[in-house]
DNA sequence: TATAATTCCGATTGGGAAAGTAGGAATTAG
DNA sequence: CTAATTCCTACTTTCCCAATCGGAATTATA
C-alpha cells in the first residue's frame, strides 16, 4: 500500500514548478537534477501531468513547464490521481470500477474501503500547491534562521 | 495504493475463523473453497497470521485454525499491518522505517503522508474481528428477509 | 499400527507491472 | 543554422506478487 516512484517525482516535480509560478518555465532537466530524479523518466511523468491538464509545456529553447492553474486550484488529490489514478486501498471503492463485484451484496469489507478511501480523499483534496509552497518557504526560512521581526 | 491480495484473501480468512470463535477448528481448505481462493496461497497467508499470533493453529487430522484472541481484541489494524505491513503510503512515515531520510529536513510532503497514515491507523484501529461478525450478520439477515418481529 | 487429514517448511516459477533507458522527431529562441 | 527543449514510441531491465509444488511432521481415528 505505497505510492509508486512516479507517483513521488510527480508530485516532488509539480510543487517545484509550483514554487515558481508566475516566471519563466522550468525545464525538467533542471527539476530532475535538483531532486536527483532520473531526467528521461520526468519526461515521461510530466507528460502525464500536462494530459491532466495540471502543467502546460513550452517546447524549443528556453521552453519548459508551467502551471496550467494557480497553485490554489490544484489540489494533492488532482495530482496524485493523475499519476497514480485514485487513492484508494481497493479496486471495489475506485471511481472507476467498471463491473461491480459479484459478491457486494454480502461484502462487509466494502463498507471499511470506502471510509478509508474517503478520509483519503479528505485529506488530499483539502491540500492545495499554494498550501505546499507556503509550507515549504516556513521550513527554509527556519532552517537558514531567516525570520521576520 | 491497492492492498494486495494477500491482504484481502487474509482478511477475508480471518474474519471466517472469527465468524466461528468457540467452535471447532477451520481448515484452510474450507476456507479456500467457500471464498475461492487458491489453497496453498492461502495456506501461507495463514503462516503469516499465525506468526503475527493473531490465529493459532492444531496440526493432524481434524485441526485447522482459531483466533489467539477473543474478536474484539483484534482489530483490522493488526490483522493488515501482519499481512501487508503497515498500511502507510509512504516508506518514510513507516514505522520501521530504519534510516531517516536525508531530505526529512526539508521535506515538505512527509506530513502529508503522516497525516494520511494516521487517518487510516485510526479507521482500522477502530475496527475489530467482532464489529465485522456482527456486520456480516445483519447482512444475512436483511438479504434472507430473516427479521427479528 | 496403518491411514487419512491436516499444518508446516522451503523452494521454485510465471507473469506483469514498475522503473528506467534509448533514439530520434518536432519545435523554437537566438 | 544551431542548440535547447519537449514529444513520441519503443524497448529493456528489474523486481515482486501470486501461485504452485513436493514432501515432511503431526495427529485423530478406525
Amino acid at each position: 500500500m505505497k505510492i509508486s516512484a512516479k507517483g513521488e517525482y510527480g508530485l516532488i516535480a509539480l510543487i517545484d514548478v509550483a514554487n515558481h509560478f508566475g516566471s519563466e518555465p522550468i525545464q525538467v532537466r533542471n527539476i530532475a537534477n535538483r531532486y536527483n530524479i532520473p531526467e528521461r523518466f520526468l519526461e515521461q511523468i510530466m507528460t502525464t501531468l500536462k494530459k491532466a491538464g495540471l502543467v502546460k509545456s513550452i517546447r524549443g529553447a528556453h521552453g519548459g513547464y508551467q502551471l496550467a492553474k494557480t497553485p490554489w486550484e490544484i489540489t494533492l488529490g488532482d495530482a496524485l490521481k493523475a499519476l497514480e489514478g485514485e487513492m484508494s486501498p481497493m479496486y471495489c471503492v475506485s471511481e472507476n470500477s467498471k463491473e461491480q463485484c459479484s459478491k457486494e451484496r454480502l461484502c462487509t469489507i466494502k463498507d471499511v474501503w470506502e471510509e478509508i478511501r474517503g478520509c483519503i480523499q479528505k485529506t488530499l483534496s483539502s491540500i492545495t500547491l499554494k498550501d505546499m509552497c507556503n509550507k515549504k518557504m516556513e521550513r527554509e526560512m527556519k532552517a537558514t534562521h531567516m525570520y521576520f521581526i
